[in-house]
DNA sequence: CACAATTACATTGCATCCAATTATTTTTAT
DNA sequence: ATAAAAATAATTGGATGCAATGTAATTGTG
């Protein structure tokens, strides 16, 4: 994909050109600027039928796991902050999976809780990850290698 | 992080739920999607200098790249369609950077081209790739191996 | 205590992204 | 030759993301 090479004058391979580090080839961030969005777009069917987003799908798997959390550790778990969380909440909380009130101890404090409506949405959920799984060939391994890359690529740039 | 486990019972190691495969830390393509924010955030000092955003920037690269190319094409090289596109061109046109025009045999076809404005916010550029470079602490070979895996689940997921 | 600094969330504005629809042009099939 | 189908962009609407700013509550300091 746009792959352009320049002969040498003088040799029949590639010139090195000294723009050669600006071609879209030779990025790592673009297939992983690419690549999470293709993926977040394979999951729109299955998410679709929950009435959920992407990201309002990862916002729910942490509701599922913490029950209660508030917003700033949510943001920190998922790397968003008030202004992609705040309308977003409110809309989990529109569809009743979620209740948003403040902290007695610290009115600062927005505490996220799961309702019972959003814990019966996670029985529904839990068909998702397998069919995902299918639309990728990579062995266990490569997702364990890629996995673990990734983890390691968030933790240097963070 | 959003690590919950639960005590068996009787055994003294973490209970494996039926809802495992739902934790956020048990996704492969939750890291893909944070990872991506992260890097492009990383990209915003060095692109604020040039007045770019990040999709502008992997456009340019294809323009300092194909130097002529349409909308089509180049929304298959970016994997993004004519929606992200057709605003994005017109305000790298405002820039003066590209030029936009109708294909004289086919006037469906929306032809960009690269203006020598836009050729020279090349050698600027040019210094960014080495800039972003330090802030990951992947070594060579790991880099490659994230490299491969990223355009080997793009290009099954596509 | 007074008040400056900090913290936590909300709001605003801009730029994507994408699905769905529309408009225009070109190609294909009868 | 022409109507149907296909191709290519543009437009529209909804939902992010994020930087910058605002607001209210809490904490730290002299």
């Amino acid at each position: 994909m746009c792959d352009c090479t320049f002969k040498s004058q003088e040799k029949d391979y590639p010139m090195s050109s000294e723009y050669d580090t600006l071609k879209l080839e030779n990025q790592l961030c673009f297939p992983l600027y690419a690549c999470s969005r293709e993926i977040v777009k394979k999951y729109k069917p299955y998410l679709d039928d929950l009435d959920l987003t992407y990201t309002q799908y990862i916002t729910m798997m942490v509701m599922w796991e913490r029950k209660q959390i508030n917003v700033k550790e949510l943001g920190e778990c998922l790397f968003l902050d008030s202004g992609t969380l705040t309308p977003l909440l409110k809309k989990l909380e529109q569809k009743g999976w979620v209740t948003r009130q403040r902290a007695k101890s610290d009115e600062r404090v927005l505490i996220v809780t799961l309702t019972p409506a959003g814990e019966e949405l996670r029985s529904k959920a839990v068909t998702i990850p397998q069919k995902m799984a299918c639309c990728m060939n990579l062995s266990a391994e490569e997702v364990q290698t890629l996995y673990r890359l990734l983890y390691k690529l968030l933790g240097d740039c963070c």
